[in-house]
DNA sequence: GTTCTTGCAAAGGATTTGCATCCTC
DNA sequence: GAGGATGCAAATCCTTTGCAAGAAC
């Protein structure tokens, strides 16, 4: 536990919203003028690692084109980040109608079900 | 339209599950070799943007982590990107119980509201 | 012909990595 | 003192962009 870690976590706890790796950087930076943006990340990777953090939404490491034109969802599993098609059906989620706080006007519902998938859990 | 823009939409047309922009590329350059793959991804980015085909998830530029630890879930604006939280409840989803298919270990739901923020909507 | 598209290479942004040094325990 | 963490810079990966040459209508 070194200082510029204590204080990125301390950081990050004051921090609302959904900030990126550079906005934390910016935060810590004014504590510890000489903390690097490497060590930024190296300690939020770790953070989401081990649950302290969790990623608003997975990284599949490029973009990825849906080919499923059936209404469906996605099992992504945590570990190997494959995506899975499940219906829904499948799935049991239902959205709500009418309209959602805010006015936000809504076009589609994209659920992820993150989990551990089969072949993963075997090894 | 031109021959490669016909061959891409012809080879996508015929791949399944979530490929990315590499894989497509690959798949064209076996019918138009001197593709580019800047061509591929132009592409892609104008099927995507006239809902000819869709994306797997949202990209935010960079990676966002979570600061709000009550469960809920994300409104994302098509248009801005910006993600806002919306609780469960008020969202009006709830989860299937027990196992899903292919024996995926559910960890956890990430339901993201794709449509158009308030503020998207006056401009 | 005019406009849009292509291919190439260079640029760009986000993230990771190698490595020598420095800090914790 | 050993092992892990830091900072720096270079490297990497994915994606976008500028631009000259080429295709489409």
């Amino acid at each position: 536990m070194t200082h510029q870690r204590q204080v990125l976590y301390e950081v990050m706890k004051t921090m609302h919203g959904h900030p990126s790796p550079e906005e934390v950087y910016a935060k810590v930076k004014k504590k510890v003028p000489a903390v690097s943006l490497a060590t930024v990340y190296k300690n939020i990777h770790l953070f989401v690692e081990s649950g302290i953090f969790r990623e608003v939404s997975l990284h599949h490491g490029s973009q990825r084109v849906e080919m499923n034109r059936e209404p469906h969802h996605h099992m992504v599993c945590s570990r190997c980040k494959s995506i899975t098609d499940i219906g829904e059906r499948d799935l049991g989620l239902s959205g709500k109608h009418g309209r959602l706080p805010g006015g936000f006007l809504v076009e589609r519902y994209s659920v992820d079900v993150i989990g551990i998938c089969a072949k993963c859990q075997q090894s």
